[in-house]
DNA sequence: TTTACGCGATGCGTTTTTTGCATCAGGAAA
DNA sequence: TTTCCTGATGCAAAAAACGCATCGCGTAAA
């Protein structure tokens, strides 16, 4: 909307912390971006900006500002997308962020059939993790978040949970693919591939490794689950997933068996939103149908 | 702030319901203004406003939007007021709808009290009854509702509540004066002068004396309680009060005397805001005080 | 210490946007 | 039918936004 452009601005420029950069950015020149700020200063009646040799921060007031700015602009979406669904076509566009776990197939499966249903809906999704999926949330730059980590922020509101019980992924003919259940012990001595430690799986198994004093032999560590899986496949590895982000194992010869609850506890998959926020049609819709998707697929779903 | 120009714009032409009025009212020509609602209504992709032969009115679509644009304004007023709050110098303007009663010498203290400690802090009172009070809550026409009726609207959050005991207002002289509390059949045969019947005191009147029966004479009907009370030295009549208006008997040689709460119900003052809303800075401070003041005058005054 | 670089601020001429005037088209009421 | 109101539109003038060149200032490299 055209009436937002100086708050639109005004936001680059608080993200690149710089006007030039922003100006770069916006494709204007510096003096005009840096002309519209000092309008807004000026009619607030204090500076929203301090001004660093190296380009510009937001001060407190800034901080107050642009967080209504950034209000702003999720709910003129939201208004917007309710508008469009008067005329029976649902527009709007919904930004995910989720950790890599659901964005294996889950979410390709939720959005495709979404969007079958609504072509008007574009999405976003951001992989991340816990904590700064919450961030994402809180500067409204994602609309929902689905995440495999406890959540710490009071101002998250949690839609929907899932427990998901660690699972071992491994070549269908590795020893302990024997075994319908695994425990700790029965790891010594096998070679890991373990995600790195921003990974609430890992955080599970760390917990669970430290808890038992098990030994355990990590070959290799990596963000990536589809690496990991396709590793698996050459060196005779014990990766680790949850059900959620298993795909395709029975093609890439790989089984999947689940560790005992008594040693791994079962982590929670939160569905959330930012607390107190109305959200776009199209987004509050799509979060329905996740939940739905959720309980069908994975059982014991909890509406909150 | 200019930004808004287009906004504040919309808003005038829902009000007026007409672009050539909101024009004359805006200082504008009717083509600029109805140039500006073009451009938006094309922005959005459908229009908000019908073309009626006699002007415009909002569609569905408007209403969703001008609900959206009057929160901006409300959010940005705001912010701003938290902004300056930072500087040390509050400011802001706090819109007060009110009944009668509390405008009589509750609100002048209670408002001047805080404008010496905040000189920078501005005031709009608008005297209202139950309803139109919701309203304007609601429409963002006003930060504060302090009103003598029940609170229908699922909307409106109660910050507040005091319980009024009706009085009887009287000439010093008059018989009735001798009691210390005044039933409803003492007033058998009294001239009485009565609030009209949006008034929460002739409602709860009414209901009294249907349930009792009672025959009554009613000489006068006004929606000024100021015009009454003077009234009631000429005419050796009966007028009625809560406490929060009671004002200047003595100089004007009257007395108040308590009816009988078995009689007449006592009613509840409700100092309310809209649901779900942040109020600005001065507003919320302000309503504090208030809170402060009717629990330290009136008792029982409930936090909620 | 000097020099060079990057930053935001500002004066001025140019371009884009907005506004006002005159006018049109169409419905309602006299 | 006539009159009076409404919103919509073409065109010229006024206003706002923009880009260029440049300034002052602080940091960092020479």
């Amino acid at each position: 909307m055209r009436y937002m452009t100086s708050l639109r601005f005004i936001d680059v420029v608080a993200r690149e912390g710089s006007i030039r950069k922003a100006a770069d950015k916006l494709a204007i020149t510096s003096t005009a971006l840096n002309r519209r700020i000092l309008a807004i200063e000026d009619e607030l009646g204090q500076p929203l900006f301090e001004r660093l040799p190296g380009g510009v921060r937001l001060n407190t007031a800034g901080e107050l500002f642009i967080q209504h700015v950034r209000s702003q602009f999720a709910e003129l979406a939201r208004v917007q997308s309710q508008i469009s669904d008067l005329t029976g076509i649902r527009r709007g566009h919904v930004r995910i962020a989720s950790g890599a776990d659901a964005l294996r197939l889950f979410l390709p499966q939720a959005v495709s059939q979404y969007r079958a249903l609504h072509p008007a809906v574009t999405f976003a999704l951001q992989r991340c993790y816990g904590e700064s999926a919450e961030a994402q949330l809180q500067s409204l730059d994602a609309d929902i978040a689905l995440i495999f980590a406890p959540i710490r922020a009071a101002h998250v509101h949690v839609a929907a949970t899932v427990r998901q019980t660690m699972h071992c992924v491994m070549p269908d003919d590795h020893p302990l693919s024997r075994h319908e259940m695994i425990r700790i012990r029965d790891l010594a001595g096998h070679k890991l591939c373990l995600p790195t430690s921003e990974s609430g799986i890992r955080q599970l198994l760390d917990a669970a490794l430290l808890r038992r004093g098990t030994e355990i032999d990590v070959v290799l560590e990596s963000d990536s689950f589809e690496f990991m899986q396709n590793y698996l496949r050459f060196e005779n590895a014990l990766g680790f997933q949850i059900p959620i982000a298993l795909t395709d194992l029975a093609e890439m010869g790989l089984v999947a068996r689940p560790l005992d609850p008594a040693d791994v506890a079962p982590g929670t998959l939160h569905l959330c939103y930012l607390k107190g926020r109305v959200l776009p049609v199209a987004a509050a819709k799509f979060l329905d149908e996740i939940i739905t998707s959720l309980r069908d697929n994975y059982g014991e779903a909890v509406d909150q």
